[in-house]
DNA sequence: TGTTATTATGTTAGCGTTAACATTTAGTGT
DNA sequence: ACACTAAATGTTAACGCTAACATAATAACA
């Protein structure tokens, strides 16, 4: 490899003492103009650029945030990676990224991205354990938590989507098509969007003074099968069942296909609905009514949180994204006239 | 944020220099288990995590490697970010991730990733220019090229799928379903998947005795609308067709709209078949049929041939990744008694 | 027992950059 | 022209680590 190019050959260059070219480069005392073109000059024609590992070392800042994500299975970590990395660049910023399938096994010591080379992290839902987490706060490091809030006694900025307005809303749409026995099912329920939906599902009823029937509610996970096998053994039951809402989109495409195997169809014998929007449930037959979740604006939201943060900066404790209906075909809507 | 734990640290507390941790750490030397012991215990005690900026300076490595993209738009990216990821972790490095929207605004000199912070590239299709990259390969950096093949003069290895068997192979079933006059959308003129896909295309009509005509091929992008377009004029003219190959599966779900919303049936009057099994595939209707590409495959392979190539191994040229034909229903194949 | 490999450890210097302080130069007012 | 502030630049040391070169301790063997 070709010798590295520093500081010190654009000084000698330009005329300078290396302190003058760092202060150009990093706007961080005054440079008069003729010397500023010079080393300008210098720098181009040499093709310097700055040395990351160095920088950090003498300055104590890696210029770099870092994201860690749980098993990079879904789409939807993939929207979420977009706006944080659309919002780290253009703040000058690099982006570190590392995703892991065992998240219990990364303690302050193994963990692959830290004070040693980012000045901050964003993390996702569970991927961290709470110790970690907490010995990471106790050092003073900028955390923001995407989709998780963070135990009491930590002040860590989180982002989430108003997961109980949403579902609340969703239920109310599901009234209002004519629906009245309306089956949930829920996420996981170590999974906090999962917890809120459900909150959101059973006050809903409650304002509407239906009945919250036990039988109509299921843990499932965030996944088609225990979806389907779920919705299988109700339809098996002869449970009345007018609509299911499922807590994710990939369980509510499950319920669709359960329904429609057990010869059903969707909506006119049950409507299914989801929640999050993903990429998959406009296509999918019948399309799929769900919450719309702004997955991007989350991740640029967990970017300038962190940003904030790092710049020592009043970050908002927690931010709520808004949620959003999306009505397509699978809640019946576009047939209440005929019901 | 409390002070940083060096490994002088950690050497007091084991009673050692800070180069026989050193040489614990990186396995650069021998060290006596009992020192081992001790210095491991050190670390555990002070919590100790080397810092990657200085060992970077130091030792002439950042142990990094960078992943360059274009707008990360598609889902296509993500499966290929999860092939890369795994590899370069299990490998001990950490991944670095840059967008662009604008490629040929990337030049050496405000290239976020480089030398500087990395210890090779790998760069997807046209997200640098060529003279940055041919800049970089000057500079004996170590870069491989996610598909696209470099330019002769520049020997960079490249992956690539195996776009013109599996085109041809695609025709040929096209052939087995009964279809004779197959129509072709093919992708933007500049992307080399979509050139080499034509050429199986062509290759295998001409195989197949079946004559090739120029007015059965159009130049689509790799998106929904233009191809909604290009069918749509193609059957208000009446053209006789009975199957069309898009040369992308986004192409073909747009065909099949196109199809559709003429009121015509897929795969009964006219087959639609794609390439890329993306996501959505299996779920629209009709399913379509389509070359599955092994996506996450190539990721792996790009990360592999990158390494070797940090750890001056040989790599190898050229990376062809074998394709899969994936029928469904879009095709037509489980008609083919009743034509 | 002394000589020689071998293994285990220490020392020094430098990687490229910037913080903190020191110095020079130019500008301002009287 | 004089002191006097402000602007522009330079010097030194340190950031945390490892390569390269010592040196010391141990084992191996005649």
């Amino acid at each position: 490899m070709t010798p590295h190019i520093t500081i010190k050959n654009v000084a000698q260059r330009a005329n300078v003492s290396a302190m003058t070219v760092s202060r150009y480069l990093n706007n961080t005392g005054p440079v008069a103009t003729k010397t500023a073109n010079r080393i300008r000059a210098a720098i181009l024609e040499l093709n310097y650029i700055p040395h990351q590992g160095a920088r950090a070392l003498a300055a104590k800042k890696t210029n770099t945030i870092g994201f860690i994500l749980p098993e990079m299975s879904s789409v939807f970590f993939f929207q979420l990676l977009r706006g944080i990395q659309q919002t780290v660049t253009s703040a000058g910023y690099d982006l570190l990224l590392y995703s892991t399938t065992n998240p219990e096994g990364l303690n302050v010591l193994n963990l692959p991205l830290g004070q040693h080379n980012t000045d901050g992290l964003i993390i996702f839902t569970n991927s961290l354990n709470i110790n970690t987490l907490r010995r990471l706060h106790r050092k003073q490091f900028p955390l923001v938590l995407l989709h998780q809030t963070p135990p009491e006694d930590l002040i860590i900025p989180a982002i989430t989507f108003e997961n109980k307005a949403g579902a609340y809303q969703m239920v109310e749409h599901l009234l209002n098509c004519g629906h009245e026995r309306i089956a949930f099912l829920a996420g996981a329920a170590d999974n906090e969007d999962a917890c809120w939906r459900e909150k959101g599902y059973r006050e809903a009823l409650v304002a509407h003074n239906v009945r919250f029937d036990p039988d109509l509610l299921a843990t499932a996970g965030f996944d088609e099968e225990t979806a389907v096998t779920i919705v299988t053994q109700w339809i098996q039951e002869d449970k009345v069942i007018d609509a299911i809402f499922a807590a994710d989109d990939a369980s509510g495409r499950g319920a669709i296909q359960a329904v429609q195997a057990a010869g059903l169809c969707v909506p006119e014998d049950i409507a299914v609905v989801g929640f999050d929007d993903d990429l998959l449930s406009r296509y999918i037959d019948p399309p799929l009514t769900t919450v719309r979740a702004p997955i991007e604006e989350a991740g640029r939201a967990a970017a300038t949180q962190l940003l904030r943060l790092i710049h020592n900066e009043p970050a908002d404790a927690l931010t709520l994204l808004p949620t959003e209906l999306v009505i397509r075909q699978s809640c019946g809507w576009q047939n209440r006239g005929d019901i």
